[in-house]
DNA sequence: GTCTATATGGTGATAGAC
DNA sequence: GTCTATCACCATATAGAC
């Protein structure tokens, strides 16, 4: 288990405190008393307040730049790539549960790398139209609404930073594949 | 159309603000620039910043609540009042798109009725869940991943205000039939 | 209904001692 | 690596003139 850096310190504190008020309400003095020091102490390791969003989110922003692209380059079936789609949303929001809420809320306040994001996002909900697209072709999906599908799978991933803390003693894999039956196959009997 | 007094324009003015920045990162003099006015005179209308935000949320949450009750007291099928649920939530989110931001991303900074707001909340959430479970009873709903499908529903039904406004001659009628189509029969063929 | 002026306190960030 | 002290600015809100 690698310990964490002072600055890593910092920046998981401060993801805790995003998640629970946001990046504009939480104060540099906040985060030291989360820390137990002093606000100015804090600039020994980070240059910035916005320099922490920064990392939190284009970190979060790239892994799943970098997972879909993993997927995308697959032979699997369309449907199996979607489950695939599940389980990476489930995979990075478990393991950083507070820099979702900041992917998800606060990325209007980057400034520098506003763009870069945005790109990013973007380019991710396209590559999820395209393999639902494909899997259209392939009749694999039905051929109907394809706007209002992709909108229902990704709010519904994205909201996962909210509830998986709330389950106690979570199965991932047991919820991936729960997760993936509802989107796909709906909740009728 | 009746037309909207200065304590309706501030609040809708300021709602729209509080979408694109939240409402910690919205001062009272952008909000007062954007109405074309100083910061000193919103305080004729309003009574603080903090009485704008309650105002906003807790209409919303009501009105979510009285829909939920008049869906629960009817004898319809659960799917149907499932499918009202999504109506009911197509309906509100269309009708104030900048409110919803508020009701889902900045409920944490209410103050007096921040218990009040969960009350609302909780309590909606656990009318939906037992829809929910009378249609696994009747064997209209598979009897599987009960909260699975409840925070799949919830966790799109609240995003609807971010993507209403991005589709243009959107046919609010069509996308409730739709939408209650993905939910509830999923997507594959 | 809006203004100017102002009170009071909070904000991110830096300098320099230890 | 943390501290105290401080800077320059911005926050919400009020008082009182027009």
């Amino acid at each position: 288990m690698k310990q964490e850096t002072r600055k890593e310190e910092i920046i998981s504190t401060a993801a805790k405190l995003f998640k629970e008020k946001g990046y504009s309400a939480v104060t540099m003095r906040d985060l030291a008393s989360a820390m137990g020091i002093k606000a100015a102490s804090l600039y020994n390791h980070i240059s910035s307040k916005q320099d922490i969003l920064k990392v939190i989110i284009i970190s979060l922003a790239e892994s799943f730049t970098e997972g879909m692209a993993v997927i995308q380059s697959s032979n699997d079936l369309c449907l199996d790539k979607l489950r695939q789609i599940v389980k990476l949303h489930i995979t990075i929001s478990s393991q950083n549960v507070y820099g979702m809420a900041s992917l998800n809320n606060d990325w209007m306040h980057l400034e520098e790398q506003l763009e870069y994001y945005l790109k990013l996002r973007h380019d991710y909900e396209n590559d999820f139209r395209n393999i639902l697209k494909q899997g259209i072709d392939s009749n694999e999906v039905i051929d109907k609404n394809l706007d209002v599908m992709l909108f229902s799978m990704l709010s519904t991933l994205r909201s996962l930073y909210l509830w998986i803390p709330k389950k106690e003693d979570l199965n991932l894999e047991e919820l991936a594949a729960n997760l993936s039956n509802v989107l796909i196959n709906g909740i009728n009997k």
